[in-house]
DNA sequence: TGACACATAGGAATTACTACTATATAGTAA
DNA sequence: TTACTATATAGTAGTAATTCCTATGTGTCA
């Protein structure tokens, strides 16, 4: 991803967190970066490795604490998976996700009927629905 | 789920349990049958307590450890869900999951279509795919 | 029925995550 | 610009979840 890209980005986070009120501080721009960066959905620990390097003194509640902050306000999501230490996208795209039950690595690809799957009336009416995805795993073609 | 249906579930686990050579210890079978016998998709953490009961001298270890064999088997599953502690299935029907992010209540629901979706010929081909699910997130009605 | 590979119990160790508190700072308004 | 205040951070402690280790026990098969 350009340089371009990800400055996009950031400006976009900014707007966000001005409007639900959230500060920008250094430090969830800095992490909030390196998390549109990669397409590799870090783990909270990952991440904080990769802040680290600007920040050395930032402490891992913090960067765990602004994933799960961005995650609520929909900056960022927590992926799904079974059972599995928390990883974060910051995708914004619609796409879905394949994790190798083998090396963890999670792969983006996208279908564009997944996007509008719909759902019984019996569900929506009963719950409010936050989240529908279809979520594929199995082994990578790097483990096989 | 009535006494008849229990035991021929675990008839049909003992057959998978010979099948793929995994040994058959009372204990195996008494977890097996706590988990099917429950549709709250429960945590090792619950089951645990469950089989105390019965064994009262059980390890969670055990616990633990015989579930994730079961998953690896196919005889039970780890549930989807996003970064919370790790839950487990026993229903072989085919079924769909939604997950209150309030309570943490995963209820099953069914939809017959999700039963049957299509991944694209490039990811079948590239990956061995093991699992695919639709799953759902949301306020159930008792947080709502 | 004996042998042995696999399984269990018990507890320790590790890893993942969350809570607490004093200090610092972004945002706001004078 | 400056001072105020609510929110955020750093550092660390604490808790929860999960896995590892090792001695002992037991299904399974010959």
């Amino acid at each position: 991803m350009s340089r371009v890209e990800v400055d996009e980005k950031i400006r976009r986070f900014t707007v966000m967190c001005r409007k639900t009120g959230l500060r920008l501080t250094p430090q969830r721009i800095e992490i909030y970066k390196h998390l549109v960066k990669t397409d590799e959905h870090p783990s909270a620990e990952i991440l904080y490795e990769k802040v680290k390097k600007t920040f050395p003194n930032i402490s891992f509640d913090t960067v765990n604490r602004t994933l799960l902050t961005l995650n609520e306000i929909g900056a960022a999501f927590i992926v799904e998976g079974s059972g599995d230490v928390r990883r974060f996208d910051g995708s914004m795209e619609k796409h879905q996700h394949f994790k190798c039950v083998k090396c963890k690595r999670i792969i983006d690809f996208h279908h564009k009927p997944f996007d509008i799957i719909k759902l019984p009336a019996s569900i929506g009416k009963k719950f409010k629905i936050l989240k529908k995805v279809v979520y594929v795993e199995g082994i990578c073609d790097l483990c096989k």
